[in-house]
DNA sequence: CCTACTTATTAGGTATACCTAATTGAACTT
DNA sequence: AAGTTCAATTAGGTATACCTAATAAGTAGG
Protein backbone atom coordinates (compact mmCIF):
# COMPACT_ATOMS: atom_id res chain seq x y z
CA UNK A 1 0.00 0.00 0.00
CA UNK A 2 1.03 3.66 -0.06
CA UNK A 3 -0.93 5.35 2.86
CA UNK A 4 -4.19 6.05 1.67
CA UNK A 5 -7.66 8.21 2.66
CA UNK A 6 -10.02 8.21 5.38
CA UNK A 7 -12.74 6.04 6.55
CA UNK A 8 -13.60 3.45 3.83
CA UNK A 9 -11.03 1.58 2.15
CA UNK A 10 -11.77 2.98 -1.10
CA UNK A 11 -8.46 3.23 -2.72
CA UNK A 12 -7.91 6.29 -5.60
CA UNK A 13 -7.83 3.71 -8.44
CA UNK A 14 -11.49 2.70 -7.12
CA UNK A 15 -13.16 6.06 -6.90
CA UNK A 16 -12.12 6.73 -10.60
CA UNK A 17 -13.64 3.22 -11.33
CA UNK A 18 -17.34 4.15 -9.93
CA UNK A 19 -16.98 7.75 -11.36
CA UNK A 20 -16.55 6.50 -14.45
CA UNK A 21 -19.52 3.39 -14.27
CA UNK A 22 -21.65 6.57 -12.72
CA UNK A 23 -20.85 9.09 -15.61
CA UNK A 24 -21.06 6.38 -18.33
CA UNK A 25 -24.47 5.00 -17.28
CA UNK A 26 -25.95 8.39 -17.11
CA UNK A 27 -28.76 9.73 -17.20
CA UNK A 28 -31.06 6.22 -16.66
CA UNK A 29 -28.68 3.93 -14.62
CA UNK A 30 -27.44 1.50 -17.65
CA UNK A 31 -25.01 -1.20 -17.52
CA UNK A 32 -21.86 -0.41 -18.86
CA UNK A 33 -19.55 -2.05 -20.67
CA UNK A 34 -15.97 -3.19 -19.93
CA UNK A 35 -14.86 -1.46 -23.31
CA UNK A 36 -16.14 1.63 -22.78
CA UNK A 37 -14.95 2.17 -19.48
CA UNK A 38 -11.33 0.88 -20.67
CA UNK A 39 -11.71 3.78 -22.56
CA UNK A 40 -12.59 6.22 -20.23
CA UNK A 41 -10.06 5.29 -17.86
CA UNK A 42 -7.14 4.73 -20.46
CA UNK A 43 -6.41 1.21 -19.42
CA UNK A 44 -6.64 -2.02 -20.78
CA UNK A 45 -9.63 -4.19 -20.97
CA UNK A 46 -8.86 -6.66 -18.76
CA UNK A 47 -7.37 -4.35 -15.88
CA UNK A 48 -10.79 -3.62 -15.84
CA UNK A 49 -12.40 -7.43 -15.62
CA UNK A 50 -10.11 -7.64 -13.10
CA UNK A 51 -11.14 -4.56 -11.13
CA UNK A 52 -14.92 -5.33 -11.88
CA UNK A 53 -14.94 -8.69 -10.14
CA UNK A 54 -13.41 -7.21 -7.07
CA UNK A 55 -15.43 -4.69 -6.59
CA UNK A 56 -18.53 -7.06 -7.46
CA UNK A 57 -17.32 -9.48 -4.68
CA UNK A 58 -15.95 -7.45 -1.91
CA UNK A 59 -17.98 -7.47 1.25
CA UNK A 60 -19.45 -4.79 0.48
CA UNK A 61 -19.87 -5.12 -3.06
CA UNK A 62 -19.90 -1.77 -4.59
CA UNK A 63 -20.96 -2.56 -7.96
CA UNK A 64 -23.39 -5.49 -9.60
CA UNK A 65 -21.44 -7.33 -12.11
CA UNK A 66 -22.44 -10.30 -14.20
CA UNK A 67 -19.73 -11.65 -16.82
CA UNK A 68 -20.70 -10.25 -20.19
CA UNK A 69 -23.27 -8.15 -19.22
CA UNK A 70 -21.61 -5.20 -18.54
CA UNK A 71 -21.70 -3.67 -14.56
CA UNK A 72 -23.89 -0.96 -12.55
CA UNK A 73 -23.39 1.00 -9.69
CA UNK A 74 -24.56 -0.84 -5.93
CA UNK A 75 -26.23 1.38 -3.49
CA UNK A 76 -23.13 1.81 -2.04
CA UNK A 77 -21.13 2.25 -5.09
CA UNK A 78 -23.19 5.04 -5.77
CA UNK A 79 -23.25 6.59 -3.12
CA UNK A 80 -19.30 6.69 -2.79
CA UNK A 81 -19.02 8.12 -6.57
CA UNK A 82 -21.73 10.67 -5.84
CA UNK A 83 -19.35 11.61 -2.84
CA UNK A 84 -16.77 11.97 -5.32
CA UNK A 85 -18.45 14.03 -7.68
CA UNK A 86 -19.37 16.33 -5.24
CA UNK A 87 -15.92 16.71 -3.80
CA UNK A 88 -14.98 17.66 -7.45
CA UNK A 89 -17.51 20.44 -8.17
CA UNK A 90 -16.96 21.96 -4.75
CA UNK A 91 -13.42 21.60 -5.04
CA UNK A 92 -13.64 23.87 -8.89
CA UNK A 93 -15.98 25.92 -7.42
CA UNK A 94 -13.67 26.83 -4.78
CA UNK A 95 -10.73 26.70 -6.83
CA UNK A 96 -12.74 29.28 -9.53
CA UNK A 97 -14.47 31.58 -6.94
CA UNK A 98 -11.69 31.73 -4.56
CA UNK A 99 -8.51 31.07 -5.56
CA UNK A 100 -9.23 32.54 -9.07
CA UNK A 101 -8.06 29.94 -11.36
CA UNK A 102 -8.19 30.31 -14.83
CA UNK A 103 -11.26 27.72 -16.08
CA UNK A 104 -9.57 25.72 -17.75
CA UNK A 105 -7.18 24.40 -14.97
CA UNK A 106 -9.88 23.93 -12.38
CA UNK A 107 -10.57 20.06 -13.68
CA UNK A 108 -7.49 18.68 -13.15
CA UNK A 109 -6.36 20.15 -10.08
CA UNK A 110 -10.11 18.71 -8.42
CA UNK A 111 -9.70 15.46 -9.77
CA UNK A 112 -6.13 14.94 -8.42
CA UNK A 113 -7.70 16.49 -4.76
CA UNK A 114 -10.94 15.27 -5.23
CA UNK A 115 -9.90 11.41 -3.31
CA UNK A 116 -7.67 13.49 -0.48
CA UNK A 117 -10.10 15.85 1.01
CA UNK A 118 -11.69 14.99 3.77
CA UNK A 119 -15.19 15.45 5.06
CA UNK A 120 -14.23 18.51 7.43
CA UNK A 121 -12.32 20.04 4.10
CA UNK A 122 -15.47 19.38 1.35
CA UNK A 123 -18.05 20.80 4.56
CA UNK A 124 -15.56 24.21 4.85
CA UNK A 125 -15.32 24.76 1.11
CA UNK A 126 -19.42 24.16 0.95
CA UNK A 127 -19.99 26.52 3.78
CA UNK A 128 -17.05 29.34 2.74
CA UNK A 129 -19.19 29.33 -1.15
CA UNK A 130 -22.79 29.18 0.31
CA UNK A 131 -23.81 25.69 -0.52
CA UNK A 132 -23.69 26.11 -4.28
CA UNK A 133 -26.03 24.16 -6.29
CA UNK A 134 -24.09 23.94 -9.54
CA UNK A 135 -20.12 24.23 -10.54
CA UNK A 136 -18.32 26.81 -12.67
CA UNK A 137 -18.97 24.43 -16.22
CA UNK A 138 -22.70 24.71 -14.95
CA UNK A 139 -23.07 20.92 -13.67
CA UNK A 140 -25.08 20.44 -10.55
CA UNK A 141 -23.56 19.53 -7.46
CA UNK A 142 -25.02 16.12 -5.41
CA UNK A 143 -26.25 17.21 -2.66
CA UNK A 144 -24.13 15.65 1.33
CA UNK A 145 -27.05 12.82 1.10
CA UNK A 146 -26.41 11.67 -2.04
CA UNK A 147 -29.08 13.58 -4.60
CA UNK A 148 -28.71 15.18 -7.64
CA UNK A 149 -30.75 16.59 -10.02
CA UNK A 150 -30.74 15.19 -13.23
CA UNK A 151 -30.58 18.07 -15.73
CA UNK A 152 -32.74 17.64 -18.46
CA UNK A 153 -30.53 19.26 -21.02
CA UNK A 154 -29.54 18.30 -24.66
CA UNK A 155 -25.64 19.00 -26.30
CA UNK A 156 -25.57 21.52 -28.80
CA UNK A 157 -24.69 18.51 -31.29
CA UNK A 158 -28.57 16.79 -30.85
CA UNK A 159 -30.39 19.92 -32.40
CA UNK A 160 -32.01 19.83 -35.15
CA UNK A 161 -33.98 22.78 -35.27
CA UNK A 162 -32.31 26.83 -35.17
CA UNK A 163 -33.60 28.61 -31.81
CA UNK A 164 -32.91 30.51 -28.75
CA UNK A 165 -31.30 28.36 -26.22
CA UNK A 166 -29.66 28.93 -22.47
CA UNK A 167 -26.31 27.36 -22.09
CA UNK A 168 -26.94 25.11 -19.30
CA UNK A 169 -23.16 23.78 -18.89
CA UNK A 170 -19.79 23.24 -20.68
CA UNK A 171 -18.03 20.05 -20.69
CA UNK A 172 -14.99 20.19 -17.91
CA UNK A 173 -12.93 17.47 -19.62
CA UNK A 174 -10.77 19.81 -21.91
CA UNK A 175 -8.65 22.75 -20.55
CA UNK A 176 -7.90 24.09 -23.99
CA UNK A 177 -11.50 24.55 -25.77
CA UNK A 178 -13.08 25.76 -22.13
CA UNK A 179 -10.58 28.31 -22.10
CA UNK A 180 -11.51 29.16 -26.26
CA UNK A 181 -15.30 28.71 -25.27
CA UNK A 182 -14.60 31.22 -22.19
CA UNK A 183 -13.33 33.57 -24.11
CA UNK A 184 -16.08 33.04 -26.81
CA UNK A 185 -18.66 34.19 -24.27
CA UNK A 186 -20.08 30.67 -24.23
CA UNK A 187 -20.57 30.29 -20.07
CA UNK A 188 -23.40 28.85 -18.37
CA UNK A 189 -26.76 30.71 -18.82
CA UNK A 190 -25.63 32.69 -21.05
CA UNK A 191 -28.49 33.08 -24.21
CA UNK A 192 -27.34 31.30 -26.97
CA UNK A 193 -29.07 31.49 -31.06
CA UNK A 194 -28.24 28.32 -32.98
CA UNK A 195 -28.48 29.55 -36.82
CA UNK A 196 -27.19 26.86 -38.93
CA UNK A 197 -26.97 23.22 -37.63
CA UNK A 198 -26.97 19.38 -38.41
CA UNK A 199 -24.50 19.64 -41.07
CA UNK A 200 -21.29 17.75 -40.79
CA UNK A 201 -19.18 20.99 -40.82
CA UNK A 202 -19.99 22.05 -37.28
CA UNK A 203 -22.87 25.54 -36.22
CA UNK A 204 -23.26 28.75 -36.86
CA UNK A 205 -24.29 30.52 -33.29
CA UNK A 206 -24.13 33.78 -31.79
CA UNK A 207 -24.34 34.54 -28.34
CA UNK A 208 -26.46 36.74 -25.94
CA UNK A 209 -27.89 39.60 -27.72
CA UNK A 210 -24.97 40.15 -30.48
CA UNK A 211 -25.43 39.52 -34.05
CA UNK A 212 -21.70 38.62 -34.75
CA UNK A 213 -22.06 34.97 -35.82
CA UNK A 214 -19.33 32.19 -35.42
CA UNK A 215 -18.74 28.46 -36.37
CA UNK A 216 -18.60 25.46 -33.90
CA UNK A 217 -16.75 22.86 -35.05
CA UNK A 218 -18.85 19.51 -33.79
CA UNK A 219 -16.25 18.55 -31.20
CA UNK A 220 -16.62 21.47 -29.50
CA UNK A 221 -20.38 21.21 -29.87
CA UNK A 222 -21.11 18.40 -28.01
CA UNK A 223 -19.59 20.40 -25.21
CA UNK A 224 -21.82 22.56 -24.84
CA UNK A 225 -25.30 21.61 -23.46
CA UNK A 226 -28.24 23.60 -23.78
CA UNK A 227 -32.12 24.14 -22.74
CA UNK A 228 -34.71 25.38 -25.00
CA UNK A 229 -35.23 29.34 -24.30
CA UNK A 230 -38.24 29.18 -22.15
CA UNK A 231 -40.39 32.25 -23.37
CA UNK B 1 1.27 2.38 -10.49
CA UNK B 2 -1.91 4.18 -9.15
CA UNK B 3 -1.77 7.41 -11.19
CA UNK B 4 0.56 9.69 -9.56
CA UNK B 5 1.45 13.36 -9.60
CA UNK B 6 3.39 16.01 -11.64
CA UNK B 7 6.63 16.61 -12.92
CA UNK B 8 9.03 14.57 -10.95
CA UNK B 9 7.99 11.33 -10.37
CA UNK B 10 8.44 11.36 -6.69
CA UNK B 11 5.49 9.35 -4.83
CA UNK B 12 3.38 10.15 -1.68
CA UNK B 13 6.09 7.31 0.21
CA UNK B 14 9.44 8.75 -1.07
CA UNK B 15 8.10 12.37 -0.56
CA UNK B 16 7.69 11.10 3.33
CA UNK B 17 11.44 9.55 3.51
CA UNK B 18 12.27 12.70 1.80
CA UNK B 19 10.96 14.74 4.91
CA UNK B 20 12.13 12.28 8.31
CA UNK B 21 15.60 12.34 6.58
CA UNK B 22 15.52 16.60 6.74
CA UNK B 23 13.35 16.78 10.00
CA UNK B 24 15.59 13.96 11.95
CA UNK B 25 18.94 15.57 10.46
CA UNK B 26 18.39 18.55 11.84
CA UNK B 27 19.78 21.48 12.50
CA UNK B 28 22.65 20.44 10.81
CA UNK B 29 21.63 18.56 8.43
CA UNK B 30 23.95 15.01 10.33
CA UNK B 31 23.58 11.43 8.79
CA UNK B 32 20.04 10.02 9.93
CA UNK B 33 19.57 6.36 11.08
CA UNK B 34 17.70 3.37 9.66
CA UNK B 35 16.27 2.65 12.91
CA UNK B 36 14.77 6.40 13.49
CA UNK B 37 13.20 6.08 10.15
CA UNK B 38 11.40 3.53 10.51
CA UNK B 39 10.22 4.74 14.05
CA UNK B 40 9.47 8.24 12.54
CA UNK B 41 8.02 6.73 9.94
CA UNK B 42 6.05 3.71 11.44
CA UNK B 43 7.60 1.01 8.55
CA UNK B 44 9.77 -2.05 8.98
CA UNK B 45 13.60 -1.29 9.44
CA UNK B 46 14.21 -3.35 6.36
CA UNK B 47 11.49 -1.62 4.60
CA UNK B 48 13.56 1.77 5.24
CA UNK B 49 16.79 -0.38 3.91
CA UNK B 50 14.82 -0.87 0.90
CA UNK B 51 14.48 2.55 0.32
CA UNK B 52 17.22 4.03 0.78
CA UNK B 53 18.94 1.63 -1.61
CA UNK B 54 16.44 2.72 -4.07
CA UNK B 55 16.48 6.86 -3.29
CA UNK B 56 20.50 6.48 -3.65
CA UNK B 57 20.98 4.37 -6.63
CA UNK B 58 18.08 6.13 -8.89
CA UNK B 59 19.63 8.38 -11.70
CA UNK B 60 18.89 11.64 -10.17
CA UNK B 61 19.95 9.98 -6.58
CA UNK B 62 17.62 11.65 -3.56
CA UNK B 63 20.31 10.76 -0.77
CA UNK B 64 23.67 9.64 0.15
CA UNK B 65 23.82 6.68 1.29
CA UNK B 66 26.36 4.01 2.89
CA UNK B 67 25.65 0.80 4.80
CA UNK B 68 25.56 1.13 8.31
CA UNK B 69 26.58 4.67 8.07
CA UNK B 70 23.28 6.20 7.86
CA UNK B 71 21.58 8.80 4.72
CA UNK B 72 21.82 12.46 4.35
CA UNK B 73 19.85 14.37 1.67
CA UNK B 74 21.69 14.73 -1.84
CA UNK B 75 20.87 18.47 -3.04
CA UNK B 76 18.36 17.33 -5.29
CA UNK B 77 16.77 15.50 -2.35
CA UNK B 78 16.95 18.60 0.06
CA UNK B 79 14.93 20.94 -2.83
CA UNK B 80 12.40 17.81 -2.66
CA UNK B 81 11.81 17.65 0.91
CA UNK B 82 11.48 21.81 1.65
CA UNK B 83 9.10 21.58 -1.55
CA UNK B 84 7.22 19.43 0.62
CA UNK B 85 7.11 21.32 3.98
CA UNK B 86 6.68 24.22 2.06
CA UNK B 87 3.27 23.07 0.64
CA UNK B 88 2.65 21.59 3.99
CA UNK B 89 3.18 24.42 6.09
CA UNK B 90 1.57 26.95 3.69
CA UNK B 91 -1.42 24.22 3.81
CA UNK B 92 -1.63 24.61 7.15
CA UNK B 93 -1.70 27.93 7.09
CA UNK B 94 -4.34 28.26 5.14
CA UNK B 95 -6.63 25.61 6.58
CA UNK B 96 -6.49 27.89 9.88
CA UNK B 97 -6.71 30.78 8.12
CA UNK B 98 -8.91 30.56 5.04
CA UNK B 99 -10.76 27.83 6.04
CA UNK B 100 -11.52 28.72 10.23
CA UNK B 101 -10.13 25.12 10.99
CA UNK B 102 -9.62 24.00 14.84
CA UNK B 103 -5.81 24.16 14.84
CA UNK B 104 -5.69 20.72 16.00
CA UNK B 105 -7.12 19.21 12.31
CA UNK B 106 -4.66 21.26 10.30
CA UNK B 107 -1.61 18.60 10.63
CA UNK B 108 -3.25 15.63 9.18
CA UNK B 109 -5.44 17.02 6.31
CA UNK B 110 -1.81 19.35 5.22
CA UNK B 111 0.09 15.84 5.46
CA UNK B 112 -2.30 14.19 2.98
CA UNK B 113 -2.51 17.07 0.76
CA UNK B 114 1.08 18.24 0.48
CA UNK B 115 1.62 15.44 -1.52
CA UNK B 116 -1.08 16.35 -4.20
CA UNK B 117 -1.26 19.74 -4.85
CA UNK B 118 0.13 21.85 -8.11
CA UNK B 119 2.24 24.57 -8.70
CA UNK B 120 -0.21 26.92 -8.96
CA UNK B 121 -2.08 25.98 -5.77
CA UNK B 122 0.50 26.69 -3.68
CA UNK B 123 1.03 29.46 -5.28
CA UNK B 124 -2.15 31.05 -4.97
CA UNK B 125 -2.67 29.96 -1.20
CA UNK B 126 0.57 31.57 -0.72
CA UNK B 127 -0.59 34.91 -2.84
CA UNK B 128 -4.27 34.73 -1.03
CA UNK B 129 -1.98 34.10 2.47
CA UNK B 130 0.34 37.63 1.76
CA UNK B 131 3.27 35.03 1.50
CA UNK B 132 3.33 34.56 4.91
CA UNK B 133 6.88 33.37 6.58
CA UNK B 134 5.48 31.59 9.67
CA UNK B 135 2.84 28.88 9.80
CA UNK B 136 0.49 28.77 12.96
CA UNK B 137 2.62 26.45 14.95
CA UNK B 138 5.17 29.24 14.70
CA UNK B 139 7.30 27.18 12.10
CA UNK B 140 9.17 28.97 9.44
CA UNK B 141 7.94 28.10 5.83
CA UNK B 142 10.68 27.54 3.22
CA UNK B 143 10.41 30.05 0.42
CA UNK B 144 10.03 28.86 -3.26
CA UNK B 145 13.87 29.06 -3.84
CA UNK B 146 14.51 26.76 -1.59
CA UNK B 147 15.71 28.71 1.27
CA UNK B 148 14.41 27.73 5.48
CA UNK B 149 15.72 30.50 7.81
CA UNK B 150 17.27 27.59 11.03
CA UNK B 151 15.35 28.70 14.04
CA UNK B 152 17.49 29.27 17.46
CA UNK B 153 15.24 27.96 19.66
CA UNK B 154 15.45 25.68 22.63
CA UNK B 155 12.28 23.12 23.96
CA UNK B 156 11.33 23.80 26.97
CA UNK B 157 12.91 20.50 27.99
CA UNK B 158 16.25 22.07 27.60
CA UNK B 159 15.84 25.01 29.95
CA UNK B 160 17.88 24.73 33.27
CA UNK B 161 17.71 28.65 34.59
CA UNK B 162 14.15 29.61 35.24
CA UNK B 163 13.56 32.89 33.85
CA UNK B 164 10.87 34.40 31.13
CA UNK B 165 11.07 33.15 27.23
CA UNK B 166 8.68 33.84 24.08
CA UNK B 167 7.19 30.54 22.47
CA UNK B 168 8.61 30.49 18.93
CA UNK B 169 6.86 27.15 18.00
CA UNK B 170 4.59 24.60 18.99
CA UNK B 171 5.16 20.74 17.69
CA UNK B 172 2.06 20.02 15.36
CA UNK B 173 2.61 15.94 15.78
CA UNK B 174 -0.24 15.63 18.48
CA UNK B 175 -3.62 17.07 17.77
CA UNK B 176 -5.15 16.70 21.11
CA UNK B 177 -2.18 18.15 22.96
CA UNK B 178 -2.27 21.57 20.40
CA UNK B 179 -6.04 22.26 21.19
CA UNK B 180 -4.92 21.84 25.24
CA UNK B 181 -2.05 23.71 24.80
CA UNK B 182 -4.12 26.67 22.53
CA UNK B 183 -7.01 26.47 25.26
CA UNK B 184 -3.87 27.49 27.93
CA UNK B 185 -2.77 30.19 25.97
CA UNK B 186 0.67 28.53 24.72
CA UNK B 187 0.38 29.91 21.35
CA UNK B 188 3.68 31.19 19.20
CA UNK B 189 4.61 34.74 20.34
CA UNK B 190 3.13 34.74 24.03
CA UNK B 191 5.80 35.35 26.82
CA UNK B 192 6.06 32.10 29.16
CA UNK B 193 7.65 32.61 32.30
CA UNK B 194 9.09 29.57 33.76
CA UNK B 195 9.11 29.24 37.63
CA UNK B 196 10.33 25.25 38.13
CA UNK B 197 12.05 23.55 35.62
CA UNK B 198 14.84 20.61 35.45
CA UNK B 199 12.56 18.48 37.41
CA UNK B 200 11.34 14.84 36.63
CA UNK B 201 7.72 15.83 37.31
CA UNK B 202 7.74 18.80 34.76
CA UNK B 203 7.60 22.08 34.66
CA UNK B 204 5.44 25.12 36.19
CA UNK B 205 4.85 27.83 33.86
CA UNK B 206 2.61 31.08 34.13
CA UNK B 207 1.56 32.65 30.76
CA UNK B 208 1.94 36.44 29.42
CA UNK B 209 1.67 38.68 32.18
CA UNK B 210 -0.95 36.52 34.15
CA UNK B 211 0.06 35.01 37.68
CA UNK B 212 -1.73 32.23 37.37
CA UNK B 213 0.91 28.79 37.36
CA UNK B 214 0.32 25.39 35.98
CA UNK B 215 2.18 22.72 34.99
CA UNK B 216 3.62 21.27 32.18
CA UNK B 217 3.94 17.02 32.10
CA UNK B 218 7.85 16.72 30.21
CA UNK B 219 5.96 15.44 27.03
CA UNK B 220 4.04 18.48 26.79
CA UNK B 221 7.00 20.47 27.31
CA UNK B 222 8.82 18.95 24.42
CA UNK B 223 6.64 20.00 22.31
CA UNK B 224 7.00 23.73 22.76
CA UNK B 225 10.32 25.95 21.61
CA UNK B 226 11.56 29.31 23.33
CA UNK B 227 13.61 32.34 22.48
CA UNK B 228 15.13 33.91 25.71
CA UNK B 229 13.01 36.86 26.10
CA UNK B 230 15.42 39.87 24.49
CA UNK B 231 15.19 42.98 27.19
C1' DC C 1 -26.33 -21.56 -39.16
C1' DC C 2 -21.86 -20.60 -39.77
C1' DT C 3 -18.21 -17.18 -40.18
C1' DA C 4 -16.08 -12.81 -39.15
C1' DC C 5 -15.55 -9.38 -35.96
C1' DT C 6 -15.65 -7.24 -31.74
C1' DT C 7 -15.74 -7.56 -26.82
C1' DA C 8 -14.62 -9.92 -22.61
C1' DT C 9 -12.10 -12.99 -19.85
C1' DT C 10 -8.28 -15.80 -18.24
C1' DA C 11 -3.42 -16.59 -17.51
C1' DG C 12 0.80 -14.99 -16.49
C1' DG C 13 3.93 -11.02 -15.58
C1' DT C 14 5.75 -6.14 -13.88
C1' DA C 15 6.61 -2.41 -10.40
C1' DT C 16 5.79 -0.21 -5.91
C1' DA C 17 5.90 -0.44 -1.21
C1' DC C 18 5.17 -2.78 2.31
C1' DC C 19 5.94 -7.19 5.51
C1' DT C 20 8.52 -11.19 8.47
C1' DA C 21 12.40 -14.07 9.43
C1' DA C 22 17.14 -14.96 9.15
C1' DT C 23 21.64 -13.25 8.90
C1' DT C 24 25.42 -10.03 9.26
C1' DG C 25 27.74 -5.98 11.18
C1' DA C 26 29.04 -2.65 14.69
C1' DA C 27 29.56 -1.23 19.31
C1' DC C 28 29.98 -1.92 24.09
C1' DT C 29 31.22 -4.88 28.28
C1' DT C 30 33.89 -7.36 30.82
C1' DA D 1 39.49 -10.97 22.70
C1' DA D 2 35.16 -12.86 23.34
C1' DG D 3 30.52 -12.39 23.94
C1' DT D 4 26.28 -9.83 24.13
C1' DT D 5 23.21 -6.56 22.25
C1' DC D 6 21.07 -3.73 19.04
C1' DA D 7 21.03 -2.06 14.30
C1' DA D 8 21.13 -2.98 9.53
C1' DT D 9 20.77 -5.85 5.73
C1' DT D 10 19.38 -9.74 2.78
C1' DA D 11 16.03 -13.04 1.24
C1' DG D 12 11.67 -14.19 0.26
C1' DG D 13 6.58 -12.97 0.33
C1' DT D 14 2.02 -10.15 0.08
C1' DA D 15 -1.39 -6.86 -2.03
C1' DT D 16 -2.62 -3.33 -5.44
C1' DA D 17 -3.08 -2.06 -9.95
C1' DC D 18 -1.51 -2.15 -13.93
C1' DC D 19 0.23 -4.77 -18.49
C1' DT D 20 0.35 -8.30 -22.82
C1' DA D 21 -0.98 -12.42 -25.16
C1' DA D 22 -4.06 -16.10 -25.72
C1' DT D 23 -8.65 -17.80 -25.50
C1' DA D 24 -13.67 -17.60 -25.17
C1' DA D 25 -18.13 -15.47 -25.67
C1' DG D 26 -21.38 -12.83 -27.79
C1' DT D 27 -23.32 -10.33 -32.22
C1' DA D 28 -24.22 -9.56 -37.11
C1' DG D 29 -24.15 -10.55 -42.08
C1' DG D 30 -24.54 -13.57 -45.73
Amino acid sequence: MSGRRQGNKNTESVDNYLKAILSLGEPDDRRVTSKSLADRLGVAPASVTNMLQKLASASAPMVEYERHRGVRLSAGGRRRALEVVRHHRLLETFLYEVLDYPIGEVHDEAERLEHFISERFEERIAAKLGHPKIDPHGHSIPTLDGAMPTQRSIPLTGVTKCGVFVIESVSDRNAQSLQLMEARGLTPGTRLRVRRCAEEEGYSVSVGRSAKTFDLPRELAGDVRLLPLAK
